[in-house]
DNA sequence: TCTGGGGTCCTAGGACCC
DNA sequence: TCTGGGGTCCTAGGACCC
């Protein structure tokens, strides 16, 4: 048996633990640049709050209910994730993280019932975050569980595990509700008259094969119970790497932009030195304001190679900036823009080149004395001039919480 | 006025090979 | 009149997830 253990509202959730007046309150929190709703309480959502809803659109019902609003605190939801993930962990063997507030758990030869109930006491003790556990033989039928001990139970809990109860569990949800199963698939399942998870079981396989993807086959298996996705535990490679920014104003300098991609490129040389990984190419890619409908759009990207795969800062943000330098147009005005970093090897298994023209062993000394000094004295203490610390490029973010868990000045005051 | 960020996988079609 | 067959690799675009 696999049990789904999912945070309820992570966001919302989070934002609730240092602040005991929202209990009960609607609450949401915002995208970048406090664009649009991302997360909701429940509350937030029985007022008819949208995920992904525009912040501007909904002005009068935030006002009206006087809905808790927040900008987004990566570092505050990060830390939380880390801290409900090690609890899971040490009460259960194998446990897959899947995102940052989700995880599969291997519930084979426990009594999952308790277990489950224990499990999401402690964490709801230990971090103050509330969690639901769904159980059943798949991966598949484990997220359907799930969404009944969320919504349909008061222990947050739900066993999906007989036939009976499962072929009841499917004519009970529409086909959208699956996971695997988006708005175009949903459309079109509709469109040929499967509507309920049990019509999408019950159709023929050959159909399903030929109209749509393996991948409904894959899921049309799972929910017969057969499982097709299995736990994974071990922690793998990423195959790409991204850091991508709008802008809360158009950006049309050249130099302004310039300094942005800098900051991407360095971004994704952390990232990849982290993973003790290295990038054999880079992507630049910038927008022109899609919502401008009136206005001529623009959306180039470009992808150079390295000669030998690299996770050098100095060598990839140089690299994106050339690329920049080549679909940069100066009569566009940029909404956003990006760097990816891509075809990622080992770190430690580069193939060398013959006409190297870089110091490698050195580099990888300055790069790690970097990493280690940003590390210890705060990101970014050390940067490259084209990253231009002042007048950096700012998010808009009006209503950030305090990083209660991550930095020493946040944390909680409290008078007795 | 204002509209997120970071990923993965699959497929069709083109380019190329013998 | 009549225009092969079998294969690989790459890429863009589309779909999905949180």
């Amino acid at each position: 048996m696999i049990g789904l253990a999912d945070c309820n509202n992570f966001y919302a959730s989070c934002e609730r633990v240092f602040n005991p007046k929202l209990k009960n309150k609607p609450v949401v929190v915002l995208s970048n640049n406090d664009g649009c709703v991302i997360a909701r309480s429940n509350e937030a959502k029985l007022l008819g709050v949208k995920m992904g809803e525009p912040a501007f659109k909904i002005k009068s019902l935030i006002k009206n209910h006087d809905i808790a609003v927040f900008s987004t605190n990566f570092a505050l939801y990060g830390d939380f994730s880390d801290r409900v993930m090690s609890i899971l962990k040490s009460e259960i063997d194998n446990v897959e993280v899947y995102s940052i507030d989700e995880a599969f758990l291997d519930f084979q030869g426990i009594d999952s019932l308790a277990k489950a109930e224990y499990i999401i006491q402690k964490v709801k003790k230990w971090t103050g975050i509330p969690i639901s556990i769904g159980i059943a033989p798949t991966k598949v039928l484990a997220k359907l569980a799930n969404t009944i001990a969320k919504k349909y139970t008061n222990k947050g809990v739900f066993l999906l595990d007989s036939p009976s109860l499962i072929n009841r569990a499917l004519s009970f949800f529409s086909v959208d509700e699956l996971w695997g199963i988006g708005s175009r698939y949903a459309k079109r399942l509709k469109y040929f008259g499967i509507n309920t998870a049990l019509d999408f079981r019950n159709t023929d396989r050959k159909w399903l094969r030929k109209n749509f993807s393996i991948n409904a086959v894959h899921l049309q298996k799972e929910l017969y119970g057969k499982s097709i996705y299995e736990l994974e535990t071990k922690k793998v490679r990423k195959k790409n790497i991204c850091t991508s920014r709008s802008f809360f104003e158009d950006i049309n300098n050249y130099s302004r932009l310039r300094q942005a991609i800098s900051q991407f490129a360095n971004n994704c040389a952390v990232k990849l030195r982290k993973e003790k990984s290295c990038c054999s190419c880079v992507t630049v890619f910038l927008r022109t304001n899609f919502f401008k409908q009136d206005k001529k759009q623009y959306f180039p990207a470009i992808t150079l190679n390295f000669p030998t795969p690299t996770n050098d800062s100095m060598e990839i943000v140089s690299m994106a900036n050339m690329a920049l330098k080549k679909i940069y147009k100066k009569e566009f005005n940029y909404k956003k823009a990006g760097v990816i970093v891509q075809n990622i090897v080992p770190a430690d298994y580069v193939q060398m080149s013959l006409f190297d023209q870089i110091n490698r062993k050195s580099r990888r000394k300055i790069m790690s004395s970097v990493d280690k000094i940003n590390l210890l004295m705060g990101r970014d203490k050390i940067y490259l001039a084209s990253q231009s610390a002042r007048n950096r490029i700012e998010m808009k973010q009006q209503r950030l919480s305090p990083c209660y868990t991550t930095r020493f000045s946040d944390i909680l005051k409290i008078s007795i």
